[in-house]
DNA sequence: ATGGCTACTCCTAGTAGA
C-alpha cells in the first residue's frame, strides 16, 4: 500500500502535473494540501478519470485539503474536535482499506513567538489529543501532511540560520516528538536516517539545487503500520521542471497484510 | 537568504507562504 503526501499550492495550477504524477507513480493513497478551491469547484472529475475516489474539503484562496484513494474511502471527520465552527480547512480523516488515514496541513505560525504560531501549537495540541484518541482504537493510522515543523537539525540546510525560528523552534520539535511519543513513526526519518532529505525549497534563489531545503513534510505511521513499512522517499523529480510546487511529495509503501484481509 | 518566487483575489497591489 502506497501512501502519499503533497502540498501542491493549489490544485488547479498543478492539476496536469498531480495527473501527470498519479499516472506514474500509481500511489493508493494521497493526502493532499494547500489545494485552494473550494468544493465545488475541485477537480474530482479529472482525478476519478484516473480511477481515484475523491474527498475534500476546501476553502478560497487559502488551504484545503483532500485524500484521495484507488479504493473506498469512508469520511471521519472534516474538523478537528476543539475548533471553531467555520474554521480553517486544514484537516480531513478517512478511513481507506482498513486504514485511518488523517491529513494535516498544519498552521504555518508565520513568526516565533506571534499570535499565529502560538496559534500553531494550540492547533497541534488538538491534533495531539484526537490522535491520542484515535489511537485508543484504531490500530492502523497514518498521519500525512505538512507539518510545517522540521523536527530536527538534519531536517534544516543549515541550523545556526534557522536555530529559533518559526518551523524549527524548541516547542514546535518538542510538540513533534509528543506526537512521535503517541506511538507514531516518522517513516521517511526512519527509512532515510542521514541529512539532507528536504520535503520544501523556495521557489527563489535557485533553492532547490543548491540544497536549501527543509524537511516539514511527514508521513507518521501507528506501530501496526510502520512495522510493514518497506520504504519510504521523496520524489525529488516532482519539485523539477516548470511549473512546480514548492513542495516534493513524500511517499509511504507498507507491504499488505496477510492473506485474506484485503 | 528576511526575499530576488508563485498563486491567489470583487486582480494590475496586497497577502500569504515557510
Amino acid at each position: 500500500m502506497k501512501i502519499a503526501t503533497w502540498n501542491v499550492n493549489s490544485i488547479r495550477a498543478r492539476l496536469p502535473r498531480l495527473l501527470d504524477w498519479l499516472g506514474r507513480q500509481q500511489p493508493d493513497v494521497v493526502c493532499l494540501q494547500e489545494t485552494k478551491v473550494v468544493d465545488a469547484l475541485f477537480p474530482r472529475a479529472d482525478l476519478e478519470a484516473l480511477g481515484y475516489q475523491c474527498v475534500f474539503t476546501g476553502q478560497k484562496t487559502y488551504n484545503g485539503v483532500a485524500v484521495l484513494s484507488r479504493t473506498p474511502a469512508v469520511e471521519v471527520l472534516r474538523d478537528l474536535p476543539g475548533e471553531p465552527a467555520g474554521s480553517e480547512r486544514r484537516f480531513l480523516a478517512v478511513d481507506v482499506a482498513g486504514v485511518r488515514v488523517v491529513c494535516v496541513y498544519v498552521p504555518n505560525g508565520r513568526e516565533a513567538d506571534s499570535p499565529h504560531w502560538l496559534a500553531k501549537l494550540e492547533w497541534l495540541e488538538r491534533l495531539r489529543a484526537f490522535l491520542a484518541d484515535s489511537l485508543a482504537t484504531v490500530p492502523e493510522l497514518v498521519v500525512c501532511g505538512d507539518f510545517n515543523i522540521a523536527p530536527g537539525d538534519a531536517d534544516v540546510w543549515d541550523v545556526a540560520l534557522w536555530q529559533g525560528q518559526n518551523l524549527f523552534t524548541g516547542q514546535e520539535k518538542a510538540m513533534f516528538d509528543r506526537l512521535l511519543d503517541l506511538g507514531l513513526t516518522d517513516t521517511l526519518r526512519h527509512h532515510q536516517p542521514g541529512p539532507g532529505v528536504f520535503t520544501w525549497w523556495d521557489y527563489r534563489n535557485g533553492a532547490l539545487h543548491r540544497g536549501w531545503g527543509l524537511r516539514i513534510d511527514h508521513i507518521l505511521a501507528s506501530a501496526a503500520l510502520a512495522g510493514r513499512l518497506l520504504k519510504a522517499e521523496v520524489d525529488r523529480e516532482a519539485r523539477k521542471g516548470s511549473q512546480p510546487s514548492d513542495h516534493a511529495p513524500v511517499i509511504a509503501d507498507f507491504g499488505g497484510r496477510p492473506a485474506g484481509e484485503f
